[in-house]
DNA sequence: CACGCGTTTGAACGACCAGTCAAGCGAGGC
DNA sequence: GCCTCGCTTGACTGGTCGTTCAAACGCGTG
C-alpha cells in the first residue's frame, strides 16, 4: 500500500483472484460485476476503473486462475527426483479430489468455462492454447526423463505420449467433477495410473493402504 | 397440420431442433429466446407457450441433440458385422470434422455446453450421466462383441476398457474443437486409433490411402 | 496546512430481454 | 355461416445488470 504502482498491481490481481473464486463457486453465467466486487471488498465502480469490461477481465481471470494452478504444480513436480514419482504426482493433482487438501471442483471447473469461452472469444482462445500445450509439455518433460534414466521403456516419442496421457487425463477428470456415479475419484485414480503403466511403459506397485 | 396434437408435436420439435442450431452457433450464453423463435420462423411468445422457461427449453435443447447423435450412431453402428469395423467407424464419427459430410463443431460444441451447465441444474447433471454411460455402454458392447469373436485380445472388464476410450476421445475431441495447432483431425484420428488397437489388443492395418 | 492527483464510491442511466397478455386468426364442428 | 377453441402474434412490463460519472477521499508533497 506504499507507492501507487505498487497499489494498483495489488488491486490488479486482488481482483482477479475475486472473479476466480466467484466464477469456481456460481460459474461463469452467473457471476455478475456486483459479486466481485463484493467478494474483493471493493465497490462495483472500481471493478472497471481496473478493467475496460467484464468480458476482459473474465477471461483474464480464467487465466489468471489456472496459470496459478499450473504454477503450483510445475513447482512441486521439480522438487521430485524420479520420473515414476514425478509422474504420480501429477496425476495425485489432477484427479479432481483425490487429495483432501485441495479443493474438488475448482480448477476443472474453471477448465470448462475456459472451452465454452474460447470457442467463440479470440482472446480466450489463444490463451488456452498456451495453457494447454504448456500442460503438454510439463507431461512430455517427465515422460522424457522416465525415458532416459530408463524407468519408461515406451519407445514412442514423448511429445505423443503426452497428448495420450493429457487426452485420458481431461476425459476422466470431466466425468468425476460431474459426479458420475460410475466414475468416482478414486476409480479415476487407478484407471489413470493403469493407461500410465501400460501407455508408458512400467510395472505398477501394488497401491498404497 | 392436422390435429392439434400432432402440430402440437410438431412445433415442439421444430423449437428444440431451431433451439440446438442457435446455440452450437452462437453458444448457449448469446442465445434470446428471439434467436431460437426467428431461427423456428415463428413469434417469440409462441416458444414460451411450449416451454414453461428459457432455462428448461435450452437444457432439452441440448439433451435432445446429443440424443439424435447418439441414435444416428447407435443405427450406424447395428448395421456393421465386426467388432472391429463397428470400431473403426465409431472413431470415424467421433473425431470431429473427420468425415466431412458431418459438420465440425456441431455435437462436440453441444456437449461441452452440456458439462458447464450439468455442474449447477440438476436437470441437466441427471439428463448428462445417461447421455455419458449409454455412450459408454455402447462402446461396451463393441468390446465384448470383440472379445467374444477373438477379434480384441485384451482381458480386462469391457466397461474399464470402454470407460478409457471414451475418456481418451472426449479429451482429443475437446483439444480439436478448439482448434489446437498441434492436434488436428488427423492427428486424433490416428492417435485414436493406435490407442484402441493397443488397449483392445489387436493389429492396426496400414492406414488406407 | 493546503493543494493535487490517483483511487474509490455509489447513485443514476440506458440497454437488453424473459416472460405476460390481450387481441387476432383459422380450422373444424354444428 | 357462425361459433369455439387451440394456436399465434407482438407490444408491453418489470427487473436486471454493465457502464458512466460527478463527487468525495486521503496520501504525499511543498
Amino acid at each position: 500500500m506504499s507507492t501507487p504502482n505498487a497499489k494498483g498491481k495489488d488491486r490488479h490481481q486482488e481482483i482477479l483472484d475475486a472473479a476466480a473464486r466467484v466464477i469456481t463457486d456460481r460459474g461463469l453465467a452467473e457471476t455478475r460485476i456486483s459479486d466481485i466486487a463484493e467478494q474483493a471488498g471493493v465497490s462495483p465502480g472500481l471493478i472497471l476503473y481496473y478493467f475496460e469490461s467484464k468480458d476482459r477481465l473474465l477471461s483474464e481471470a480464467l487465466t489468471f486462475a489456472n496459470d496459478q494452478f499450473y504454477l503450483r504444480m510445475s513447482r512441486e513436480i521439480r522438487r521430485i527426483a524420479s520420473a515414476r514419482e514425478q509422474l504420480r504426482r501429477m496425476i495425485d493433482l489432477s484427479v479432481p479430489g483425490y487429495l483432501p487438501e485441495y479443493g474438488r471442483l475448482d480448477e476443472w471447473a474453471l477448465w470448462i468455462e475456459v472451452w465454452v469461452r474460447a470457442l467463440r472469444d479470440t482472446e480466450m482462445a489463444k490463451d488456452r492454447e498456451v495453457l494447454d500445450q504448456r500442460w503438454r509439455s510439463q507431461i512430455a518433460d517427465i515422460v522424457r526423463g522416465g525415458q532416459a534414466s530408463g524407468e519408461f521403456t515406451a519407445p514412442q516419442d514423448a511429445d505423443e505420449l503426452a497428448l495420450r496421457l493429457a487426452a485420458i487425463i481431461d476425459g476422466l477428470a470431466i466425468q468425476v467433477i460431474m459426479n458420475d456415479s460410475l466414475v468416482t475419484t478414486e476409480r479415476m485414480h487407478r484407471t489413470t495410473m493403469e493407461v500410465a503403466a501400460q501407455t508408458l511403459g512400467f510395472q505398477l506397485e501394488p497401491a498404497a493402504g
